[in-house]
DNA sequence: GTCTATAATTCGATAGAC
DNA sequence: GTCTATCGAATTATAGAC
């Protein structure tokens, strides 16, 4: 009964992460249908049931492996003109070395669950972003909505669908072509119209 | 045996409509995996088994409800300076009354012959009509891959993850705001870099 | 903590009566 | 052409031995 030891690292800790490293690759190769337990446990080395008895469920192990965060960086000290180029390089950077996106790409196209989380994420971390930023409050939503719509379209192409013009090009050059599209949405002129 | 009437129209036509329009309504809403053929059928109010009489496979009513015609109008014909808006005026109207789209891109996201559909798609119809536009050649398919990259943004952000600035706009606020990227993507000088 | 066995569903596909 | 019945496989989830 000795529960005084707050936090103190558990055996199974090592299992766990592990599962949830696994879970994010399956999430994130294959979506959250075909991405079985089974699988899952597989690739982690342990049994099936343990992922029931450490999660709960297959919803609630997706529910801990799409944590996502942007980690945006603070654009308040970004000189204002270079804004979209330091985003799209954030995003591609941030991109290539973790998966969880794609997985929650994958998951969000038929998961009411995941779509509801993507919404949350970049509602939050990019909205949020562009308010801190002092944009207009009468068009931030708005702006955060297209950025949003830009970079996600960014990375379906380049990792989901893996158009080749699209997932073959360096880094840099999406940068260049894109940067400028994230720079009018966010800092350009509200159009005339509605 | 009289097979000498050409293409004279069965009587199974009707339902292999009904089909049709089930399987596309189905895939669009829940993607592959989750648009199951019996629930196909229950729309279409026949037995799942005529499913499967006519498209043999699940795969085989898929590739039948995926065909996907852009429709692009003739560009030639457009001032050069309002083909952006022309596009993304189009494509929102075409997507508006067609949930194929919807289906493709929910589809795309996990399975791989989906996925190489997309790809088709989005370069034989959109890579065709920038080269036709007399785009250099040495930036065109990138050009096209980028004008891919917001539309399908665009699409799985206001369709599919109805994140609410972006599926509660508008459409002439979107083609205000939008038109002006692909408009650069187009026609815009190639960026300096790579 | 870990595993075996299996319950309870659900699915795609097939066989065959009418 | 249409339907009933069902097979075989795969899935999530549970129960319980060790």
């Amino acid at each position: 009964m000795d529960m005084t030891a707050a936090s103190r690292p558990r055996r199974s800790d090592a299992t766990r992460a592990a599962i949830l490293r696994a879970a994010r690759e399956r999430f994130a190769a294959d979506g959250y249908d075909r991405a079985t337990i089974r699988a899952i446990a597989a690739d982690a080395r342990i049994d099936p049931s343990m992922v029931m008895r450490y999660y709960g469920s297959k919803e609630g192990l997706f529910a801990a492996a799409a944590e996502f965060d942007l980690r945006l960086p603070e654009l308040a000290a970004v000189p204002a003109e270079q804004l979209g180029e330091v985003l799209v390089r954030h995003f591609l950077d941030r991109w290539e070395g973790d998966e969880t996106l794609a997985a929650l790409i994958r998951t969000a196209s038929t998961n009411p669950g995941a779509a509801e989380r993507m919404r949350g994420i970049f509602a939050e971390q990019i909205g949020a972003a562009v308010v801190r930023l002092g944009t207009d409050p009468a068009t931030a939503a708005r702006r955060a909505g297209l950025i949003t719509s830009q970079i996600l379209g960014l990375a379906f192409t380049r990792y989901i669908v893996r158009l080749p013009p699209m997932a073959e090009a360096a880094p840099e050059e999406l940068v260049a072509w894109v940067a400028p599209t994230i720079q009018r949405y966010l800092t350009g002129p509200a159009p005339a119209s509605a």
